[in-house]
DNA sequence: CACAGCGGGTTGTGATTCCAAACCCACTCG
DNA sequence: CGAGTGGGTTTGGAATCACAACCCGCTGTG
């Protein structure tokens, strides 16, 4: 289940978000994976569409690659030329991109750019449901388990654990 | 209920992912209002929580005050001291940083290091739903309504509109 | 008082990354 | 032949990042 790069050790808290950003969380690997869950597989389309230049999207998009996110697909050699397609994982971002878009229609734009339409009849607006007790999740309603020995919510506690 | 600072004009397809990501797509950012998240308000602690250098960390607290998201309580005058608060809008990244640890438990550890339980419960099991169809949100029924002048979901039109 | 320690930074010095624009190469079209 | 397209690479300079050291105002402690 996971991509083929396993992430290296990080600083800080041992955290999912903060190995989900070590992958994605450099500029324009969002918005890259944005236009290819749009559909747009050529590297002209994406540069157009990002806004990101050549050398940045170039490296990005050989990062994606590496970290099993996308796929790139050879559609003519001679000259070669490439597609880049997402895999499950990099399809798998589209809730990430989602909670950026809600966020952002909310706090960062005036009005919506783009508007997601559900079943080409509603705009979409989603809400997060528990799938064990069926209820919606607040915010209040959760609490940290933390699993890393060492860590409480407020840091780690004393020297390494007992060998 | 937008940030005091609004985004700029971006260069690429405007979208609300790209504005968000202009506000807390630098490096820590997402990590260090996760830790606020968590309850953790003081400079101390988001640097060895979060594995931040201290400047890095002094500078994305400092835009994040200035875009909205977290806010600086003096605790202390003589020495002068502060904490870090969540405004609405940081509050509202929840969903966001939800939505990386998902990711990240599935495709980016081996073990999720931290689980979120609902109701001191179960571990919460989020999906989403439409709340006005009541559906399940499915990415296979979503469709792109472009609300941007000149831009279709395969990039730009023609040449800038009429004035 | 001297000295240690902590909280919250600031400064300095390099290493990386980022950006814009230019360039290149293989081909296709007129 | 020349212009255009797709997919990059190169270049030179700006911004960001990282790590360590330093500083400042306090609060102990002896």
């Amino acid at each position: 289940m996971s991509p083929t790069t396993p992430v290296p050790p990080l600083p800080g808290r041992p955290c999912s978000a903060a190995a989900a950003l070590h992958v994605v969380g450099e500029k324009w690997a969002l918005l890259a994976v944005r236009e290819i869950l749009y559909g747009n597989r050529r590297f002209d389309a994406l540069a157009r569409n990002t806004g990101a230049p050549r050398d940045r999207l170039t490296a990005r998009l050989r990062a994606l690659e590496e970290a099993g996110i996308v796929e790139r697909r050879a559609y003519s050699e001679r000259p070669p030329r490439y597609e880049y397609h997402l895999t499950e994982a990099g399809r798998d971002l589209a809730p990430v991109i989602r909670a950026l878009v809600a966020w952002g229609d909310k706090w960062a734009v005036e009005e919506p750019p783009v508007v997601l339409r559900h079943r080409g009849d509603h705009p979409v607006d989603a809400v997060e449901y528990c799938r064990t007790c069926g209820d919606e999740v607040h915010d209040r309603d959760l609490a940290l388990d933390i699993r890393s020995e060492g860590w409480t919510p407020a840091g780690r506690t004393g020297a390494t654990p007992p060998g």
